[in-house]
DNA sequence: GCCAACGTTGGC
DNA sequence: GCCAACGTTGGC
């Protein structure tokens, strides 16, 4: 799935998902210089991503899921690469993972900044209603990744349906 | 709250 | 290495 060693230069484009009840788009937006930690992925497939694929300057579609209803709000640019999820060491922390060696941590974590809300939110329902994202993952039925991959394509679409220019960086 | 889809775990 | 059981995700 690694695709680091080719376009290195090019920010990839990507979405994450959010439930607004853990971590909402204006949490985000208020935190100190709109930034936090990615923390608590434990999922192998997007841990890879975080380690092979998403570089500082990639830009990410904010999605709330479990939300009423779910949608795409705004999008954010990763200001740092991955580095050892903290929370994995962390008996008290949901996220523990008493079988994650500290001198080889098995999950990571990233920073990233908000950049723009979109200027009208994009529910979940108008991205599968249309054709052109028909191929986009997150309309995909039982799509469970919390991170994806972002076509040039969808990604501009997804801005042009949230009153958004086109451009990507 | 329901449940389909999917990932992980662990017995064998 | 198979696969049933279980846990989680997340739309509805």
């Amino acid at each position: 799935m690694s695709t680091s060693k080719k376009n290195s230069k090019t920010p990839r484009l990507w979405l994450v998902k959010s439930e607004p009840e853990a971590f909402s788009w204006q949490h985000l937006w208020d935190a100190p210089s709109r930034r936090t930690h990615w923390d608590g992925i434990r999922n192998y497939q997007v841990r890879n991503f975080i380690r092979d694929d998403i570089k500082k300057g990639d830009l990410l579609l904010y999605y709330h899921s479990n939300a009423k209803p779910p949608g795409v709000v705004g999008y954010a640019e990763v200001v740092r690469e991955a580095y050892p999820d903290h929370t994995q060491f962390d008996p008290k922390d949901g996220h523990y993972d008493s079988k994650s060696d500290p001198a080889d941590p098995r999950w990571l974590m990233f920073d990233l900044k908000a950049k723009k809300k979109l200027r009208q939110f994009v529910p979940l329902q108008d991205l599968k209603d249309n054709s052109k994202l028909k191929d986009m993952l997150v309309v995909q039925r039982g799509q469970r990744l919390s991170i994806q991959p972002v076509t040039l394509a969808e990604w501009r679409e997804v801005l042009k349906m949230g009153g958004l220019e086109a451009a990507t960086r």
